[in-house]
DNA sequence: GATAAATGTTGACGCCGTTAACAAGAGTGT
DNA sequence: ACACTCTTGTTAACGGCGTCAACATTTATC
């Protein structure tokens, strides 16, 4: 008698799962992925904690699921980014716009959900699991981000802007510089940029990073 | 009675402190920052939990010292890595070879002590604290880095191969990505990388790097 | 409607960080 | 040499965490 729904008190949940990944969610939105406590979600649910555990190998489970939110909303950011863009005469102008529209969507998205954002990215039990047995992640849909990036990536090469020598392993690079900004902004050393150098920074970040694509 | 030395048992320990942070220490570089417990450290050094509280105001601060310690051992590795370079007779190839081998260094060490180096960037309860009180964190020795790479960057322009009008803001360009290609190899998507690859793409990431750089 | 499966609950365990109260050495002045 | 004090250890205890085993309740199935 816990859950209530249509004001009626109920024993089993219905949909406790996603409950439980909510306020996991919420957890790491507001501290990052070590706030995100089992029981804590529990609590917030009106659950008991080991509840969870019908519903999730352990928190390492509960914190993969809100690891896997959180790559999806980051795409979703970069996705919307593109989205925002107007059409181009010169594919090669637009190549290049999106590609900066991708940074900064990435760049709007880590700065403005920061603890989603280092849970994106963050340690999970799983993958030192994935280190002992040598399996691939292959089909997971989290890094959508990375289609996105390819698609942009190709179409620099496409509109002559990239030389296609170059474009092995640009995904990695453009990647690169992207996340470590964001990590950089966020834990590390340009953590207290003002706000008006901070977007010069990345707009300079974001320049380098394009002349070096298209050099 | 539980330290010995000189197999001499005594109460007073002598150097806890610095015993506590290699303990700590070893734990980070085997888990990285969240296996850093003060509890195993103070079992491995053979005394009571509580005993560390003489010497930190709690668990954050035992981390913070390894943290300190981290970005030290980091800096080391890049100046090892420039060290070892040969003097070249012109210095805008020079130049260039340095801002690269200091990447290489940096990665080098992020692959070759995980640990330690998320460690080294790890969120501190300190950084918290000082987001509050809006202070900066000025007198830090332990980003050395930080000025390694200004000084490269420097050289860069000294020797005519970098706009002045590109160097501001081309530290964090340059660190943002070497530092996320780094996660990204370390934690992200490009963990599971044969190292053969893994080498290419760190070439890449670098070439595309200088490239943007000396646009 | 009985029986099985699914989904909750309580209680307990060990580990963690942390605090309070106490004890043992080390240092110092007479 | 001795008493006093400060430093640096100790033990005992608290609450919070993840987790497991055992039990209870609701839902699904024949």
């Amino acid at each position: 008698m816990k859950a209530t729904h249509g004001g009626r008190a109920r024993y089993h949940h219905g949909d406790l799962r996603n409950a439980l990944i909510e306020a996991a969610i919420e957890l790491a939105a507001l501290g990052g992925p070590e706030k995100v406590v089992l029981r804590e979600a529990a609590r917030t649910v009106g659950v008991s904690p080991t509840a969870a555990y019908r519903h999730f190998g352990g928190h390492g489970d509960l914190l993969e699921a809100v690891k896997v939110r959180g790559q999806q909303a980051l795409a979703d950011s970069m996705a919307e980014a593109v989205a925002a863009l107007p059409g181009l005469d010169d594919p090669g102008e637009e190549a290049e716009r999106t590609a900066k529209a991708i940074g900064r969507g990435y760049l709007r998205f880590a700065l403005d959900q920061p603890g989603l954002y280092r849970t994106a990215f963050c340690r999970t039990p799983l993958d030192e699991e994935d280190d002992f047995n040598g399996l691939q992640a292959p089909d997971r849909p989290e890094f959508a981000a990375f289609v996105l990036l390819s698609e942009a990536l190709d179409a620099l090469v496409a509109a002559g802007r990239m030389r296609p020598e170059n474009r092995p392993g640009a995904e990695a690079a453009a990647w690169s510089s992207v996340h470590g900004l964001a990590l950089l902004i966020l834990d590390g050393p340009l953590a207290r940029l003002p706000g008006e150098e901070r977007d010069a920074v990345i707009e300079g970040t974001l320049a380098t990073l394009v002349a070096g694509l298209t050099r």
